[in-house]
DNA sequence: GATACCATGTAAGTCGTTACATGATTAT
DNA sequence: ATAATCATGTAACGACTTACATGGTATC
């Protein structure tokens, strides 16, 4: 059994050979586009990879200061990795903390409201800056080699998937913005329940077990 | 220091008084749309935020069967949660198992990778039904009811959101599929690395400190 | 000299999943 | 009878974060 984390190593080192570093780069939060994971996790599952021999160490670089460990897929690795791709994948749970926020905004004051939704679309907005200009690079090196590399088409692929989800997000936070205008009610820490017909056919269709 | 769960718990009591097996019920994996958890989760932190006091037992029902724990929010709880959204958000980790398959798609042949795009997209289209129809019942009660109820708008929020991030995740899934019509080439377990100028240029332009 | 980045590693603690455990009720 | 659902709980394990630790190089 490996972990997924243990598949998108071998996933990046089946593109090439390289450091846990280059991996730990390219997995930084909050820019990391097709897993992200920080150096602490990287490294004791690169081990874990040598260990069951799906990688091994190609070569120990040093240019000038501390060495780098170039790390390669193995033939078993690469075996490894194809299964796995065609085993069944199960949504992840979405769990955004942002989401739970909203779904309690009107807990405080509209104008707090609104500045945390610009915050929020602000992130966004770095991030999507970030993966687009990624995507143009990509893009222009596509065009620009002789016909298009179909080894990088897996980059491709996962950085539309990233800027489309940027864009999806930051879409539903204006939405938001908006919807907050048009319903400036706020409710206080006293929950108003004004427990008319509403609530209570609520609570009926959940329940009818009751004596 | 609460955690995210705990917060979405009481973000849920917040809305109403409810028993941990109605809360479960809501953040039940594949469908829950606010925060995904397990009960095995959900009971010991429940438990916490009773000891915390930010909870406590409204009353215990006992109509039939096992006798369902009622917890209610508390003045503390509300007071905890308004902080808490108000507090900086951090992006969450996409972390998506499918999208580092989809990098490495290319490692399969045709016929699977399509299979598995049809499967992905099955799975999120019966999730994507299932918001729908929650999304619609809501509506219709958000117009039946006198005026619209601004106590159900974090819910109608949180919805629109899970609706409209599985309508652009199933949109990428459907250009993956055209995009494997259009470049239908396969790589074997060979790498074929024609090492040319544009992955030497690439190697280059990441390490300036070879000797 | 201070700061930032390169580069790797480990330890402690939290978050989350999976499985075990119990027992009643409802439907087939 | 058998299975499914209601309802709550715990234990073991795995995933992930945060912080500590080290030491060289480059830049201001």
């Amino acid at each position: 059994m490996l972990s997924a984390l243990g598949h998108a190593i071998l996933a990046l080192l089946a593109a090439r050979p390289q450091s846990g570093y280059d991996i730990a780069r390219q997995m930084r939060p909050p820019f990391g586009y097709l897993w992200q994971a920080r150096h602490g996790q990287i490294y004791p599952e690169l081990t874990r990879l040598v260990k069951s021999g799906l990688v091994d160490i190609d070569r120990v670089d040093k240019y000038a200061g501390p060495p780098r460990r170039v790390h390669a897929i193995t033939a078993a690795g690469r075996t490894e990795l194809a299964e796995w791709v065609l085993r069944p994948t199960q949504i992840r749970p979405p769990n955004d903390e942002f989401l739970v926020k909203a779904y309690a905004l009107r807990r405080v004051r509209p104008a707090a409201a609104t500045k945390l939704l610009h915050d929020q679309i602000k992130l966004h907005d770095e991030r999507l800056g970030a993966l687009e200009q990624m995507y143009s690079v990509l893009e222009a090196r596509l065009k620009s080699d002789r016909s298009l590399d179909p080894a990088r088409f897996g980059e491709f692929a996962a950085l539309h998937r990233a800027v489309s989800a940027e864009r999806d997000y930051i879409s539903w936070c204006r939405w938001l913005l908006g919807q907050l205008k048009s319903v400036p009610r706020r409710a206080t820490s006293a929950p108003s329940r004004r427990g008319g017909p509403s609530s209570r056919s609520s609570v009926a269709r959940r329940r009818q077990r009751e004596t």
